[in-house]
DNA sequence: CACTTGACCTGTCCGC
DNA sequence: TGCGGACAGGTCAAGT
């Protein structure tokens, strides 16, 4: 699931819930999930109280008063799943009693509380991670080293945006928007709602968009990503979102996964096709190659 | 360097 | 119903 919006709803979910916990345990039953679980759990976790959760791009840093970081990717399907008394709640509210029982067989990650709730980090592809560092070492780690601007930070300007892309002139607009180090967050969804908004079509090459349209890109991009984070995220059906609302920004999409139905703009019929590696929706009358 | 492709995993859906 | 292949909201390591 996890873009920026939706690890922000995950931030904002779990910090009202684990900061100010205590630790008593944390294992792991695959070492790919939680690489240094087995050198530095014991030393830097157990005890430990959490402090504060920040998000940078789309990685979770769940700080600790040991002046640790436990950095979370949730990657394409991670999630936190936070339960205490036998409640399950998604990152936010108790959610209703479809939920299976936890820990189940897509969990990887396991984190006890002294209160007795727990935290369970559930990945089914097992691409996610979870990794321990001194907070000081946060910003050494590579990926933290290549990845661009925040898009909604306040003091990030059209300009900005604009003059991020021009190293990779000679790519499609949608690779290069996909691409983590020229801008933070953007994921495929996002990609193609603000490529829709800006009338720009994903195989234009970077080379080839204007100065306005990057403008428009810019205001699209913030839109729609403060829309997803107001609305809780987009999820699958199967997903529990923060604040209890299951995170209905699909409800909002304009061409992600809508192929078949009409431009809401023009009533044309949506298309699907493949860019960058990427399933990639576009209106074939607003979004002309 | 910039750019593209395949790899990493599991599960589900779709066509034969 | 079974089976193979494509595909899924993300990065990486390789290759050109």
């Amino acid at each position: 699931m996890p873009e920026l919006p939706e690890v922000e709803t995950v931030r904002r979910g779990l910090s009202g819930l684990i900061v100010g916990k205590t630790i008593r345990a944390a294992s792991t039953d695959n070492p790919k999930s939680f690489p240094n679980a087995q050198t530095d759990v014991d030393e830097f976790m157990i005890g430990a109280e959490i402090t504060a959760i920040h998000r940078r791009a789309k990685v979770l840093l769940i700080e600790l008063s040991t002046d640790y970081t436990l950095m979370v990717h949730l990657k394409m399907t991670g999630q936190l799943v936070f339960v205490a008394n036998g409640v399950r709640f998604g990152a936010g509210h108790p959610n209703d009693s479809l939920v299976n029982a936890l820990p189940d067989r897509s969990t990887r990650v396991t984190i006890n509380f002294t209160d007795g709730s727990t935290l369970y980090f559930n990945d089914q592809r097992k691409f996610g991670w979870v990794r321990l560092l001194p907070t000081l070492e946060v910003p050494e780690i590579d990926f933290m080293k290549k990845v661009g601007p925040e898009p909604l930070a306040a003091d990030f300007t059209a300009e900005q945006f604009a003059a991020r892309f021009t190293r990779r002139a000679k790519t499609s607009i949608k690779a290069a928007f996909l691409d983590q180090s020229v801008v933070a967050g953007v994921g495929n969804i996002y990609a193609d709602e603000s490529l829709w908004g800006a009338k720009i079509h994903p195989t234009r090459l970077v080379g080839s968009v204007t100065k306005d349209e990057f403008a428009l890109l810019y205001s699209e991009l913030r839109d729609v990503m403060n829309l997803a984070i107001e609305k809780g995220g987009s999820s699958n059906q199967n997903y529990v979102n923060a604040e209890g609302k299951k995170g209905s920004y699909m409800d909002f999409a304009r061409v992600f996964r809508r192929e078949g139905q009409e431009c809401p703009r023009c009533h044309s019929v949506i298309e699907k096709s493949r860019v960058a590696g990427r399933g990639t929706h576009t209106c074939p009358v607003c979004q002309l190659p």
